[in-house]
DNA sequence: GACCAAATTTTTGCATACAAAATTCATTTG
DNA sequence: CAAATGAATTTTGTATGCAAAAATTTGGTC
């Protein structure tokens, strides 16, 4: 995608509306559920009702919200099924982005994912959870850089975006972070070996892994008493 | 304006426009690569610029246009890699669902796609190209439903959104539609022995053969001698 | 005759105005 | 006093108007 000309002027303002509402819906500052308000955020924003139901329109087609007739739009709010479905699918494109990574990767690519990857050990290991998921995210979007798909790797952008609002920084338990920290040790030694089916196989276990993680946390928070507003539809 | 609007407008215009333009773009009544003139298609479809704007960004959210900054929409139009590119997510995809489909398909969804096979089938030794093709889709869509996978199944859309354009003018030479012929047959008898693993194996052979067949027909309709106004960047 | 520059026309982008629908609130009635 | 109904307000949906940017034409110069 084009990370090329960065023009100076100004980028489209509707762009940059866009770009704020992303922001705001992954990190919860808009409930799920939440009636997104066009004379509020216009305030807010400081813009006029046009680009701002243009970015509106932009986030209803990712998936973002929800679009009701005559009654503007809704920020989207998951169900444990919703969730549920998205890993899935999540676990297919990042198995596939692996494979082929695997695939095609070259050793400078492969060097830095190591590199990163003893960074992220170190983080592990002081229990550092903040760079933990920050190198975390980095290797994964290294693997899917070295799978040479832009398709693939865009599709894998929008599904994940779903995910982002639940994606707490809360700590998982120390079993099922030792376990991922394996299943990424495994990542590195299949990727040095070239070996697309033990890539997809470790990226497929790691991702259910992860569905199990969040599916927990999701059901703890949920009856840790937070009014569960979750509109869950679909 | 508004002496006579068409049809019963009381249905969200920005969505009946999004959708006719959506069907212009897959038809080819816009070009790839031509510029979405904003007031043509206003008088073209009846409306202002506002809701037709909201679509077209809805568009551009989907894949299906691009966004210049101050320069408007143009239709997307698919290099070789592109395509190369979106058809190896698709056969992910097809993989996936047809693995899942294996799992979870019930008895009678397993029954009404033997007999759109059959009916196939008979379209196939008519050489009924129309009648193929609409039945080869229906069954596609029948196996995606048999995943009970919404997400899949809305992600496997828009994908699939970018390549219909395509595959619209597709008759393919005999070899390569008895080999796909020969591939749903195998499809039935995975989907009946509930084999997840061959169900998927044949979803990959059928969708990189299909890729082949595009591919192919993309080489010979650009040798053609057709002044071919490919932008394609991705 | 060709190439470049300035002015005009188009076209896009944003803001505002108007209309229809939904929500809210008050009044009325059983 | 509660429920229902209808008016007032808010909110969404669409059209139009205005400013800036791009495309096009026109005029001039070499």
């Amino acid at each position: 995608m084009g990370a090329d000309t960065i023009s100076i002027p100004r980028a489209a303002l509707h762009e940059q509306v866009a770009l704020r509402l992303r922001q705001m819906l992954v990190e919860n500052r808009i409930a799920p559920g939440a009636k997104l308000n066009e004379r509020e955020l216009c305030e807010v924003l400081n813009v006029s009702r046009t680009p701002l139901r243009e970015a509106i329109k932009m986030l209803a087609a990712e998936g973002l919200v929800e679009l009701l007739p005559n009654r503007g739009a809704i920020a989207m709010s998951l169900s444990e099924t919703d969730v549920l479905h998205t890993f899935e699918v999540m676990a297919g494109l990042e198995a596939q982005s692996g494979e082929l990574a695997a695939q095609r990767i070259t050793d400078a690519e492969l060097a830095e994912i190591k590199a990163m990857h003893f960074e992220m050990m170190a983080a592990y290991t002081r229990r550092d959870l903040s760079n933990y998921y920050r190198l975390n995210a980095l290797i994964h979007k290294a693997i899917n850089a070295a799978a040479r798909n832009p398709v693939l790797a865009l599709t894998y952008t929008q599904v994940n975006a779903r995910l982002q609002a639940l994606r707490f920084r809360s700590n998982q338990d120390e079993e099922k972070w030792k376990n991922a920290v394996r299943e990424h040790e495994q990542m590195v030694t299949a990727l040095s070996a070239r070996d697309p089916q033990a890539m997809r196989a470790v990226m497929l276990a790691h991702l259910y892994n992860k569905r199990d993680v969040v599916i927990a946390q999701l059901r703890h928070s949920a009856s840790a008493g937070l009014a569960s507003a979750s509109g869950a539809k679909s």
